[in-house]
RNA sequence: GCCCUUGUAGCUCAAUGGACAGAGCACCAGCCUUCUAAGCUGUUGGUUGCAGGUUCGAAUCCUGUCAAGGGCGCCA
C-alpha cells in the first residue's frame, strides 16, 4: 500500500547505516501492534547486535539507535510523526491519506480488490479424486474445499491455475458394484440424487462382498471377465459410471467447485504398465513374476536406509496398482501442459507413495520430478478418534449433513426474515449451511486432524462462516438502505474513530494475505483473518453509527462500509463461501 | 525397528523468531423504541507436554524425552 514511502525510508535508513558503518538490509516492516492510528515499525534489535561499535546490552543500544535514527532521518512524506520506542523504531501514516488511499484503492478495484491478474506458467492442482460407484461422504469434503480454496487463491494471487480431478472408475469397488447391480437390481435407475443412490448401492455390494455365502467368488468371476473385455459388462461399466458422474456433478454444482481436467484411471492403467515394462528393461524395476510383484529397491538404488523402501509397481499376477498409474498420470500431465508446478491434494497418509514415484519419475529421467507437490492434509475423523469408513458404517453423509444444515438454516432465516419469498430463503439457508460446514476445514492448518461432530458443525454463531456473512449482511444493509452511489471527496481525516482504525487496516491486510496463503498454500490464513475482518466490521458497527451520522462523516463511514463489504465478500468468495446480500 | 505429524485456557483452535500468547465454545452477569441480537459488552480461565540448547529476543529454530495419531514389499 505505501510501497514509494517505505522504499524512500529504505533509502535514508541505508544512508544513516552507511554513515555509521552499520551493515544494511537488516531493517523488516511490520505494522504497528497497537490500534488507534496506522503505522509501520521496524525492531532495531539485528542492527543493533550487528553494530561493532555497540557497548551496551542489545536491547538499550537498540533503543539508542533508534533515537538516533528518529533524530537524524527526515520524516518523509505520507509520514506525520516517528518515535523511538523499546528499540523499534515507529512511523505513523499521515491518517487522512492512509485512509483515502486504502478506501479508494478498494472502490476502484471492487470485485479485483486482493487479487492479481494471472500470468506465467499455469500451475496444476488435483483435487477431489472420488471414486465412481462410492458414496461421498464428509471425509471427502475437507479434499474439495482445501483443493478448490487452495486454487481460488492461487489465482488471486497471480497464477494461472489447472483445476484437476482424476477419478477412480475402476478396480475391485466398481467390480462389486456392477456384480450386485446385474444380481439384485437389473434394469433399476437412479433417481433424483444419484449420489446417494450409488452409495446405497455400494455399502449394500460391500456387505455382501463380505458376508453373503459365495458373493466373493461371483464377484472375482466377474472380475475375471471384465479383464477379459466383455463387451456387456464393458457397457454396463460405461453407462453406470456416468450415473456417479452426473452425480458428482450435482456435489461440485452445490459446493460451487469445476474442474478443468478429468483425468480416468481406467486411461492410465495400460500406459501405467508399460511404464513398468520400461522400468524393467532399464534395470530400475526388478520382475519377480509370477511368484513375486515387480518392485522399484529406491533404498538400494540410491544407497538411502529405510528412506525410500520398496515400491511395488505391478502384482505378481500382472494387475497395477496405485503407483502403477500415478507414473503415466504425471507424464501426461507434463505432455499437455507447460507447467510451473503440479500440486496433489492428497491425505497425509499418502506422504511416503507421493514421494516414492516422484523419485522413480526422477530416476526414469523427467526433468519436471521436483515440480511435483504434496499438499498434504490430515483427515477428518468422528469423536473418539473414529476413522470413517462406510465398511464400518462410521461415515457422515455428505448429502445428510448438507440437508441437515440447510434444514436447520432455514429455520433461523424463515424466523428472521419471513417477508423473503420462499426461494430466496432456500438460497440463503443453502449459502449459510455450506458456509458453515466448509469453516471448520478450512480455519484449521491442513497438519491438524478435524474431528466432526453434528453440535459444532451446525453452529452458526461465534467463530464461523455465517458470523463472517452475516457481517457481510449487514455492510450490504446499511448500503441499500442509504442507496449508496460511489461518492467522491469524503474526508477520510474524519475516521478517528478505534474501530474505525482498526477497520481501515484489517481492509487494507488482504493483499498480502492473498500473497501469503498462496505462497505457503494455506487457506487457513485467510479464513482466520477473514475471521479478523468480520469482528472488526461488527466492533465498527456496533460503535459508530453510519445512516445517522451527520454528512461529512456518514460520506467517510459510507465509503468505509463499502470498502468493508467488498473486503468481506471477496475473501469470502477465495474461501469458497457465498456472500448472501440478505440473511 | 525406521520415518512423518500433532501437543498452547475446561473443550476446539489462532499467533511472518519481535512489543503484553489471542479468539470461539462452555460458565456467569448485562445490552434490542436506535443501520438485522446469526450481534455486542463484561467476568473467569496459561509454567505454550517436559528438560536442555541457539539467539539481543523462542509457542515458533536445534537436540533429547514423554504422550497421541499415522506411514513403512503385491490397499488406495
Amino acid at each position: 500500500m505505501f510501497e514509494q514511502e517505505k522504499q524512500i525510508l529504505d533509502e535514508l535508513i541505508a544512508r544513516f547505516c552507511q554513515e555509521r558503518s552499520l551493515p544494511t538490509g537488516k531493517l523488516e516492516w511490520r505494522s504497528i501492534p497497537f490500534s488507534g492510528e496506522w503505522g509501520i515499525a521496524a525492531p532495531l534489535f539485528p542492527l543493533a547486535a550487528a553494530d561493532p561499535a555497540r557497548t551496551q546490552p542489545v536491547p538499550q543500544h537498540a533503543q539508542a539507535l533508534a533515537e538516533a535514527l528518529r533524530d537524524s532521518i527526515k520524516l518523509p512524506a505520507g509520514f506525520s510523526r516517528m518515535e523511538a520506542v523499546r528499540g523499534y523504531l515507529n512511523l505513523y501514516y499521515t491518517t487522512s491519506e492512509y485512509a483515502k488511499k486504502v478506501i479508494d484503492s478498494v472502490l476502484a478495484s471492487g470485485s479485483r480488490y486482493g487479487s492479481r491478474e494471472p500470468e506465467g506458467k499455469p500451475i496444476m492442482v488435483e483435487y477431489s479424486n472420488p471414486n465412481t460407484h462410492k458414496p461421498l461422504h464428509v471425509g471427502h469434503l475437507r479434499n474439495v474445499i482445501l483443493g478448490g480454496s487452495t486454487c481460488n487463491i492461487l489465482e488471486a494471487s497471480g497464477k494461472r491455475v489447472i483445476r484437476a480431478n482424476y477419478l477412480g472408475d475402476i478396480g475391485l469397488h466398481v467390480i462389486k458394484w456392477l456384480c450386485n447391480y446385474e444380481k439384485y437390481h437389473q434394469g433399476e435407475q437412479p433417481g433424483e440424487d444419484k449420489t446417494r443412490w450409488m452409495g446405497d448401492l455400494f455399502a449394500e455390494a460391500d456387505r455382501r462382498f463380505a458376508y453373503e455365502e459365495g458373493f466373493e467368488a461371483e464377484v472375482r468371476a466377474y472380475f475375471a471377465r471384465w479383464d477379459a473385455r466383455d463387451p456387456h459388462i464393458h457397457a454396463l461399466w460405461k453407462e453406470t459410471r456416468e450415473w456417479s458422474l452426473e452425480g458428482f456433478k450435482q456435489v461440485y454444482d452445490l459446493l460451487g467447485e469445476h474442474f478443468d481436467r478429468i483425468y480416468f484411471e481406467s486411461e492410465v492403467e495400460e500406459p501405467g504398465k508399460a511404464a513398468v515394462e520400461q522400468l524393467i528393461k532399464s534395470g530400475l524395476a526388478e520382475d519377480g513374476r509370477p511368484d513375486l510383484p515387480v518392485v522399484v529397491n529406491l533404498d538400494q538404488i540410491l544407497g538411502t536406509k529405510e528412506e525410500y523402501r520398496v515400491v511395488i509397481v505391478l502384482r505378481s499376477d500382472g494387475t497395477s496398482l496405485y503407483a502403477t498409474k500415478d507414473i503415466p498420470l504425471a507424464v501426461m500431465k507434463f505432455n499437455e501442459y507447460d507447467l510451473e508446478k503440479s500440486i496433489y491434494v492428497v491425505d497425509v497418509r499418502q506422504t511416503l507413495h507421493i514421494k516414492q514415484f516422484r523419485k522413480i519419475l526422477e530416476l526414469m529421467g523427467y526433468p519436471w520430478a521436483d515440480k511435483i507437490h504434496h499438499l498434504a492434509y490430515e483427515i477428518v475423523n468422528l469423536p473418539g478418534n473414529v476413522t470413517m469408513s462406510s465398511r464400518e458404517g462410521t461415515v457422515v453423509l455428505l448429502d445428510d449433513l448438507i440437508r441437515e444444515a440447510t434444514r436447520r438454516a432455514l429455520e433461523v432465516v424463515q424466523e428472521k426474515n419471513p417477508e423473503l419469498d420462499p426461494a430466496q430463503m432456500q438460497a440463503i439457508a443453502e449459502a449459510v449451511a455450506l458456509g458453515a460446514i466448509k469453516y471448520p476445514m478450512l480455519s484449521r492448518e491442513n497438519t491438524k486432524m478435524v474431528t466432526f461432530d453434528w453440535e459444532s458443525a451446525l453452529d452458526f454463531n461465534g467463530q464461523s462462516a455465517p458470523y463472517i456473512q452475516y457481517a457481510h449482511v449487514r455492510a450490504n444493509s446499511i448500503l441499500r438502505k442509504v442507496g449508496f452511489q460511489q461518492e467522491s471527496g469524503a474526508d477520510f481525516g474524519m475516521l478517528t474513530h478505534p474501530s474505525e482504525v482498526d477497520l481501515v487496516e484489517l481492509i487494507a491486510r488482504l493483499p498480502e494475505e492473498v500473497q501469503r496463503a498462496a505462497r505457503e498454500l494455506k487457506p487457513n490464513l485467510l479464513a482466520n483473518y477473514a475471521y479478523d475482518l468480520a469482528k472488526g466490521f461488527n466492533d465498527f458497527y456496533n460503535q459508530c453509527p453510519v445512516i445517522n451520522a451527520e454528512p461529512a462523516l456518514r460520506a467517510a463511514r459510507l465509503a468505509l462500509v463499502a470498502a468493508a463489504r467488498w473486503c468481506l465478500g471477496n475473501t469470502l468468495r477465495l474461501l469458497g463461501i457465498r456472500a448472501p446480500e440478505v440473511m
